[in-house]
DNA sequence: GCATGAAAGGTCAAAGAAAGTCAAAGTCAG
DNA sequence: CTGACTTTGACTTTCTTTGACCTTTCATGC
């Protein structure tokens, strides 16, 4: 696999465990992947832009460090507030109200819809005792959501 | 046989053992055969059109290649397949190696894929006692998959 | 406070690595 | 012999890697 897309992948996963910020030295970065350190930048200038949805900081000096932070749209907001709240239960009602809140509004296309409302279906977790059912449904919801918008 | 029939063949294996998939260096199946670069795209010029059923990607520079994707006619068909294929218990990986395979075989969008994997991940599933994952997993998987090909 | 040097990061252009294009030359069945 | 299909190769375009040199910050000793 080629440098830059291993070096775009560590970063990638940085940003997935900080939720969204990545805060790295470019030196360190660089020894790591035992290149040179600009190559740090190139992989920032052609994936991490801009129009790709990321800003990025940087300070040099003693302590300096490159910040990436991934932006989210109106959309992604709006799918985040909704996974927050889902709350720790949710019935299969529920979750068909939500969805077709979402596909009606946009945020979901129909198909996506289908599939998350079979994903977190009383038919899908047969094997969940039914006590259970509802907070796993809405761990999965949430989970599926988040995902989406991230 | 003529040079292009066994490249052309050549790559039609790959395409077998890759599901549907082939990943090529330009410049490695030219030595194998021992011809210019360009007899390759005279190749999958002539042989892996779209008309016939396929996708060509390619990127050049360092770490190039070309990508050569068999696109499914009956799309519905082979994702029950897919759904049917899942036995009674499905890993976290092999979760992930299928729903990839369906998105660069393009049955799932991205974002399907995404909403899927994470619908039946061990963080959406993180209630559920370990030992009943894997089979919850499986069951999800193929319920979702079902619903969209309906 | 100020000069100074070390510690980051930034820029840019050259060299390298693949793949793409296109037209000329070759082959072969009819 | 002709036309369709193949083979070749010179030249182009795109993306990546590397390295030399520049700028900003910070810590330290006058």
């Amino acid at each position: 696999m080629k440098m830059s897309d291993m070096i775009a992948d560590f970063i990638g996963e940085m940003l997935q465990s900080g939720g969204g910020v990545a805060e790295l030295k470019r030196r360190q970065v660089a020894d790591k992947f035992s290149c040179v350190p600009s190559q740090v930048n190139y992989v920032i200038e052609t994936r991490f832009t801009p129009e790709n949805g990321y800003i990025v900081e940087s300070r040099r000096g003693g302590g300096g460090y490159i910040r990436i932070v991934r932006m989210m749209d109106d959309k992604q907001r709006t799918l985040v507030e909704a996974a927050r709240g889902i709350g720790g239960r949710l019935t299969q009602n529920d979750a068909a109200r939500l969805t077709k809140t979402l596909v009606s509004v946009g945020l979901l296309s129909v198909r996506e819809g289908k599939l998350l409302l079979s994903a977190c279906s009383d038919g899908s977790l047969a094997e969940v005792p039914e006590d259970y059912r509802d907070s796993i449904r809405a761990s999965i919801f949430r989970c599926a959501i988040l995902a989406i918008a991230t």
